[in-house]
DNA sequence: AGCACGCCGACT
DNA sequence: GTCGGCGTGCTC
């Protein structure tokens, strides 16, 4: 008598039992979806264990074996499972992840055709595993470090995985790698329609592509024989899922090179202070880059008597005016919170003769003009496009930010604000004093890393605790308060040693698409904790109709 | 997540 | 009586 232990994308975390249909017993099954009767419906899970005996009684066969080979590789199971425990999903939802939609469908007569040449045996070995941080604070010195760790790698017969933050990168990124392999041996990965993704999936699948690009969810690319994942910007906020499960793709790339024996090579110009801490307790290997930047000046502003919401000051004019006359263009930076309207209008008052035009997410073409008012859009020109000047119009903005990655935000600005300008960046400033701006505009970045890690480790924030949201959404704005507060109550009576919880409190983005959101938080210090107690609370946590409960592990 | 079971109030 | 709201617990 042969059990399979079964997984189904629900979020239990248990698996179930089932028999192995006769013409099945003694053949590879583990890694393979089956279709059988879970919940009195026919549902795809994909078997992970093999047992003798079961302790449940009344066992019913699998329907059908739908895979010949395992679609999943041992390294692949062990990396679902992990990537279940980092961000608070069950292991069938994990490896759902993995599978084109195709294939996660009950009905589908798709298959995964093909085989792993059995988990890696007869390739060649590994290169020795080697993370690495390419600390790049010019964007262009970083391809004469990767490309040559990229091409030994595809030397060695393996493969390499590439992820971009958004799409406006492959302008930048494919014409660098592209050369690496042949039209057959390479893919972008694109989420277009299913039979689209189903194809690629096939093909990266066969083990004929060795070089794969795509964005966050690449991370699942069945490649074969993965040898490095590369994961540029890793800074990105775009590497955070927006919804279940809200994995970031930078540790899913750690958690998934770990378990297939592959290196991870990470690139950025600001890197988060969660890399940067991985590089000061030796697990990282830092790699500078080292290439002259414009240094930074502060601009005082405490002085003057603006007009509210007024960002250009008379010191601001006198530096335009002085760009202007040397026929040089001016970049001004504004968060996108305030517009760039009003500053337009002011340069228009002020400065008539100056051709200004705004840049922001909205905008089609980037305006060839004198003084460009833009929002964080434009960085996606970093690399291509230079300003002789550059100012950050509202730098204190970025610190009074309520969010323990406002610093952070405000260094990778200025990093970029510096690889956009030429000659000189200018920080207009009611704090000309503040320690932390001191730290943003170092020449030696070290100030800024120590004295940001301090910070965190002393308020127990990431990487040094975790957090874990709760968020109740709702379209009755007292029904999501009260939720929120059943949940709160949840937890306290369950009592999880080792995590903190904060007090129900609106969510950052209080209402979205008509829903109002409550959320409570916890916080502590060892993340498999903060993860059990937020996963454990929200399985007892029924909730009412039409209010839905996410779980998004460092928030 | 779904979905059935079962307990209460409301109603032709 | 019995319809249907929603709280509770289970899925091999």
């Amino acid at each position: 008598m042969t059990i399979a232990h079964v997984v189904f994308p629900v979020p239990v975390d248990n698996h179930f039992d089932y028999l192995v249909p006769e013409d099945r017993i003694g053949r590879a099954l583990v890694g393979c979806r089956v279709q059988a009767v879970f919940a009195r419906k026919k549902s795809v899970g994909v078997v992970v264990g093999l047992a003798e005996h079961s302790d449940y009684k009344d066992l019913i066969t699998i329907i059908k074996v739908l895979d010949d080979v395992p679609v999943f590789s041992a390294a692949m199971l062990d990396f679902a499972r992990a990537f279940a425990g980092h961000n608070a999903c069950s292991f069938g939802e994990a490896l759902s992840m993995g599978l084109p939609a195709y294939l996660r469908k009950a009905g589908s007569r798709k298959k995964a055709a093909g085989g792993w040449p059995s988990d890696g045996q007869g390739l060649p070995e590994k290169l020795p595993v080697r993370n690495d941080l390419i600390f790049d604070p010019s964007f262009d010195k970083r391809w004469d470090i990767l490309l040559p760790r990229m091409r030994a790698e595809l030397a060695a017969g393996r493969s390499v995985l590439v992820l971009v933050p958004e799409s406006s990168y492959l302008e930048e990124v494919l014409p660098h790698i592209g050369p690496l392999a042949g039209p057959d041996g390479r893919v972008l990965l694109r989420q277009d329609t299913e039979k689209e993704e189903y194809a690629r999936w096939l093909k990266v699948r066969s083990g004929d592509v060795k070089l794969a690009v795509g964005f966050l969810s690449a991370v699942f690319a069945p490649v074969q024989a993965l040898g490095l994942i590369v994961v540029i910007d890793e800074e990105s906020r775009f590497y955070k899922n927006d919804q279940t499960p809200f994995y970031h793709a930078r540790e899913a790339a750690f958690l998934r090179a770990e378990k297939e024996n592959a290196s991870v090579v990470c690139v950025s110009s600001a890197p988060s202070v969660e890399l940067w801490r991985e590089v000061a307790e030796g697990r990282v290997a830092l790699e500078k880059a080292d290439a002259p930047l414009p240094s930074v000046r502060f601009l005082d502003i405490s002085n003057f008597k603006m007009k509210k919401g007024s960002l250009l000051s008379p010191g601001l004019r006198l530096h335009l005016e002085k760009v202007l006359k040397e026929g040089g263009k001016a970049l001004l930076y504004v968060p996108a919170a305030k517009g760039v309207g009003y500053v337009l209008e002011e340069i228009g008052k002020y400065m008539p003769q100056a051709r200004a035009a705004g840049y922001d997410q909205s905008s089609v073409a980037r305006p060839d003009v004198d003084i460009l008012v833009a929002t964080q859009a434009i960085f996606r020109f970093r690399g291509r496009v230079t300003y002789d000047f550059a100012a950050a119009l509202d730098i204190d903005y970025e610190f009074h930010k309520a969010d323990h990655r406002a610093g952070h935000a405000a260094f990778a600005l200025v990093q970029y604000l510096r690889q956009m300008a030429r000659k000189s960046v200018l920080l207009q400033t009611r704090e000309p004093r503040s320690p932390q701006l001191h730290a943003i505009a170092d020449d030696g970045h070290e100030k800024f890393y120590t004295q940001e890690l301090a910070a965190r480790e002393e308020m127990g924030f990431p990487p040094f605790g975790v957090f874990a949201a709760l968020v109740i959404r709702s379209a009755d704005p007292e029904l999501a308060c009260a939720e929120s507060k059943r949940l709160y109550d949840i937890f306290v009576a369950a009592g999880h040693a080792g995590v903190n919880v904060m007090e129900p409190a609106q969510d950052r983005a209080a209402i979205v698409r008509g829903k109002f959101r409550w959320r409570v938080m916890l916080q502590g210090q060892d993340r498999m904790a903060v993860v059990a107690a937020a996963r454990a609370t929200a399985l007892k946590f029924h909730g009412k109709k039409d209010t839905i409960l996410t779980v998004n592990i460092d928030p």
